[in-house]
DNA sequence: AAAGACACCTGTCCGC
DNA sequence: TGCGGACAGGTGTCTT
């Protein structure tokens, strides 16, 4: 479901709700998370939530004794909801605050986790390692024109790396490239700097447009309130594999690379 | 070190 | 209508 896109809309869906409040009550209902959901999380309980920030696709919920880490996986959703209201199937943790409001991880998949870190969390080992903010200035043509050097994979997979540049998933690594007229075949090393001039600041503009549109709703994403993302309509070629490019009405062609669903146009694309 | 495959799950959709 | 198989927004871990 989520790329960051659709966690940044989570955040700033669940925040205005939550941060500030006294945690309550931390309820495990289905620890079967990615990882078992540790014991440790009840540590927040009578805690503040000092802020709801996000690292790549992390959401991180500050308080004074620690930070929980909460990634949505595949299929992880939150919701905000009065703690009257029944549970439903695949509902895994409750998070309740002071004023009877409860935040909720909903996850079918159960690829989505929730872990406590009680020191920095910056340096938590799945977090130390993760590449730049894509929507920062951190995050460069220079910076990834360098990086690429000499790295013979695919630029599709390699700007879908962690460790490049977070939060750029299947879907909009798939427009991006196509914005960019970038073949997703190429291999990263052989990609000019003029190219990656073109291709960073179309990688913020795509994931800036769809945090603005609310994210891009397939199959099942809603956001915190129910309501869907819009930036499905949208897309130029996730999803579109053999109908015709918005652009030049050939036909997309449909591949996969790193075992992910890949959607390019052979004229578009070089 | 880098690149690729695999694993972890449930739900949905498609073809027969 | 039922059933098998493929596929789905991610990413840590293992194998080459």
């Amino acid at each position: 479901m989520p790329e960051l896109p659709e966690v940044e809309v989570s955040r700033l869906g669940i925040s205005p709700h939550i941060e500030g409040k006294l945690i309550t009550q931390v309820r495990v209902h289905d620890a079967r998370l990615r990882w078992p959901v540790p014991e440790t999380v009840q540590r927040v309980s009578g805690q503040r939530l000092e802020a709801v920030t996000r690292r790549a696709k992390y959401l991180l919920l500050k308080t004074a004794v620690g930070t929980l880490l909460l990634h949505l996986g595949m299929s992880g959703k939150l919701r905000v909801v009065p703690n009257t209201t029944s549970l439903k199937k695949h509902d895994h943790i409750e998070i309740e605050f002071e004023d009877g409001q409860v935040l909720r991880l909903n996850d079918p998949r159960r690829f989505g986790a929730l872990l406590f870190c009680a020191d920095d969390v910056s340096s938590h080992e799945l977090l130390a390692r993760l590449g730049p903010e894509p929507l920062t200035e951190a995050f460069t043509a220079d910076y990834l024109f360098a990086a690429s050097r000499g790295r013979k994979q695919a630029i599709k997979t390699f700007i879908m790396d962690n460790h490049v540049v977070v939060g750029v998933g299947n879907i909009y690594a798939n427009e991006a490239l196509f914005k960019a007229g970038i073949n997703p075949k190429r291999q990263a090393g052989q990609v000019s700097r003029a190219r990656y001039q073109k291709l960073v600041p179309l990688i913020k503009q795509t994931l800036q447009d769809a945090i603005a549109q609310g994210g891009t709703t397939l199959r099942d994403f809603t956001n915190v309130d129910g309501s869907p993302g819009y930036f499905a309509q949208q897309l130029m070629v996730y999803g579109r594999g053999g109908k015709r490019c918005m652009v030049c009405q050939a036909t997309l062609k449909e591949i996969r690379l790193g075992q992910r669903s890949t959607v390019y146009c052979t004229r578009c694309q070089r």
